[in-house]
DNA sequence: GCAATAGTGTCTATCAGACAATATAAG
DNA sequence: CTTATATTGTCTGATAGACACTATTGC
């Protein structure tokens, strides 16, 4: 005797994905930019309960009928925040357990941003750049002190062997400017010749012609070619000191 | 006049999971082995709606009262399909989009294992090792052709720049053996010299002390040592062919 | 001894660190 | 001319590629 086989098409219209158990699903957003010499990080105050009142990052539930996929999620949160449109963005890891949220089993995907913080106009009430080190030192809502932590150290590893801080610098830079905002990241200095050396062998940055009028001597303005590929990697790191 | 405020208990007390709209959340995991030479990842199919029939990494929903985290639920799904307890897992990406999973807006967190080809005993029904290029020309379930594509890149990747493959060496193993394991990950052969040279001046392997007695000259026996850390990096890649 | 695999010696090329030297602007 | 910053020259040390060489075993 047959049963008569369910089909697929059978199945879906059965299904309502409110039957089961999931956990809650979150993205949570760094958004780092590099003003005047430190490192800063985007805190939004959180009006409702859970931690009601604390700092945290950025970041909430996809909506599932304007969210396309998860990194649309991450870039809604950020123009909420920032009104920018289009930083750069990276996902960095997911955590999910039992424990990090009180409401229940949940999933974070972490993403960390990066953008000219010059650009960045009035923000949202609620808001506030922080340095990275005094935010880590706040009592954050949520693991957001941990995952703020993967985030920077993440930056930092790929400081050492990607050309990625550029996307923290405004349309054109000196390539001093430049090395200050990597040094600002990893928290020493780095060899001048060197820094500028692995940059020439590549075709990384294209000069605009322009030069930047500074008080002594003037620098090069340099722009991000239009042939970059963020995924490139240099042969060597810089020291990890 | 003052509104009571609500407070944390209250606000969790009155709240349940089940009253938003969340994605599907799922673990999925590339399992994979060196068989003889190739590179093999564990497939399974699927007995349920949807993408019935199809073969697919195991993977799955987690728990929310058995599993503590998400890595659990990874190990648990290895445990069910290979009886395996503790393979080296590491988490390589996260996917979240509106279409990947036709019962609507889901999101997966992307593993792989690594584990002894040798060591794993027979397999549950429905489960098999596949050639990791045959099964990315198989029309697996939902994006798992991507998501096992981005897996093995990974591993790559990994291969160039850390002894990450010595995961999936038995307990004792001699240096050509280990090597014969990167080749077949890359793909390509690589100079016998430089790969013995980058091990030899670092930790990570220790002598056994006993030979390999191979058809001609014996070959010294390795295990990873106890003081490895699995993040460690070489300084430099090889050879990127 | 011969064949085959394990393991070593060593030269070269590349690239980062160090730091000295030169270039160019303001004042 | 002096000074500060930009930019370059060049030596050294570390490491990967190439490839020839030696060592050890079974036959």
């Amino acid at each position: 005797m047959n049963i008569p086989e369910q089909t697929e098409e059978d199945y879906l219209r059965g299904y309502s994905a409110q039957d089961f158990h999931a956990p809650l699903c979150t993205v949570d957003v760094a958004v780092f930019g590099v003003d005047d010499g430190v490192l800063k990080v985007l805190l939004v105050r959180r009006r409702d309960h859970p931690c009601r009142d604390r700092w945290a990052l950025p970041g909430g539930f996809p909506d599932l009928s304007g969210d396309s996929d998860i990194a649309q999620t991450a870039h809604r949160k950020l123009r909420e925040k920032t009104g920018l449109d289009a930083p750069y963005l990276e996902q960095v890891e997911s955590i999910g357990n039992a424990t990090r949220d009180p409401r229940g089993w949940s999933v974070t995907l972490l993403y960390f941003a990066l953008l000219d913080f010059a650009k960045v106009g009035a923000l949202v009430d609620d808001t506030e750049w922080v340095a990275v080190d005094e935010a880590l030192a706040r009592p954050l809502a949520f693991d957001h002190v941990t995952l703020l932590q993967t985030a920077r150290t993440r930056l930092q590893s790929k400081t050492r062997y990607t050309a990625l801080p550029m996307r923290l610098m405004p349309e054109a830079f000196t390539l001093s400017e430049l090395q200050q905002v990597c040094e600002t990241i990893l928290g020493h200095s780095l060899e001048k010749k060197s820094f500028r050396r692995r940059l020439e062998k590549t075709d990384i940055l294209t000069e605009t012609g322009e030069m930047r009028p500074t008080s002594r001597r003037p620098a090069k303005l340099y722009r991000i070619s239009g042939t970059h590929r963020d995924d490139f990697v240099f042969p060597g790191m810089l020291e990890a000191r």
